[in-house]
DNA sequence: TCGTCATTTCGTTCTATGGCGAAATATCGT
DNA sequence: ACGATATTTCGCCATAGAACGAAATGACGA
């Protein structure tokens, strides 16, 4: 039990994996849009939100090419809760977070088959990304590393 | 304030921290004591102590040659108090946490004059630790290392 | 004043972790 | 089937952190 606790304290206590959290508070995004607004390698996004899966933070939704992340509704660690709670109610005014949110705004506008290759030079407007086409709850039943 | 919330989630983050939280929430206690239970080098549960007296987590007490530590009331870091809420709540049916309790009901019956030198090899019975002398509270106005 | 002893600080070692690029994997469009 | 592309895995480097022993600090008692 005090591994699992250890395994969610150390999941929020790293600052991009905090900012991660807080751009999820709004709703599920694909990791590339992630990946724009940290301004981080995708193997560095990647590992951070495979490292808060693993903690019962967020979880995963494969849409073909892409991988939507959420914040966790249920969890097998259970102290999971407790931590997204405290997260939740904390940092709405910090300044790195407030930033964040704004880059996240001007991403959002581009559809995310732009997004990616690009790397976030452009802008367009009013545009939405495609819904997905066969949405599937990726299940990962349990998993603290061998 | 990203870097505060970051600094008492790394506190809480390891096993040796949360033990020694968990073993202070009856009370305060003298740093040899709580060297005993955890069964730690003293300059290691010293420099756990100061990283969790730094994230607002204790606070301490010194009395003549020993110094007492226990669960901080107010604290310099904003994040503090969610946490320590967290903490309370949670572990407190853990096996090592437990363990580390009913170690310290054994430890509490040692004077504190006999148990340093002695490291915690015998039990006497009916003793109570003296009363400090001087009592103050140590003040340590802020530190983020330089 | 001097030794003793609790605690802290210093220096070292070893492991854990964040970051990246390159290669592997999986999926889509043609 | 093949190439393109989003994501993950792998291997590597640099830094941070946990543990210890030894030395420094501070306080008591003789």
């Amino acid at each position: 039990m005090l591994e699992q606790f250890e395994q969610v304290g150390r999941a929020i206590a790293d600052p991009s994996r905090m900012r991660i959290l807080k751009l999820l508070e709004p709703g599920e995004l694909c990791v590339c849009q992630i990946t724009a607004v940290l301004a981080l390698a995708p193997a560095t996004v990647s590992k951070h939100l495979s490292l808060l899966r693993a903690a019962g933070l967020v979880g995963q939704r494969k849409a073909g090419r892409w991988v939507f992340y959420r914040l966790a509704d249920r969890s097998t660690n259970p102290y999971a809760p407790a931590f997204r709670t405290l997260v939740h109610g904390v940092l709405g005014d910090d300044e790195t977070i407030a930033a964040d949110r704004q880059r996240l705004d001007k991403i959002k506008e581009i559809p995310v088959e732009t997004l990616c290759a690009k790397s976030g030079d452009q802008i367009q407007h009013g545009a939405r990304y495609a819904t997905p086409t066969h949405e599937e709850e990726t299940r990962h039943a349990d998993h603290d590393l061998p």
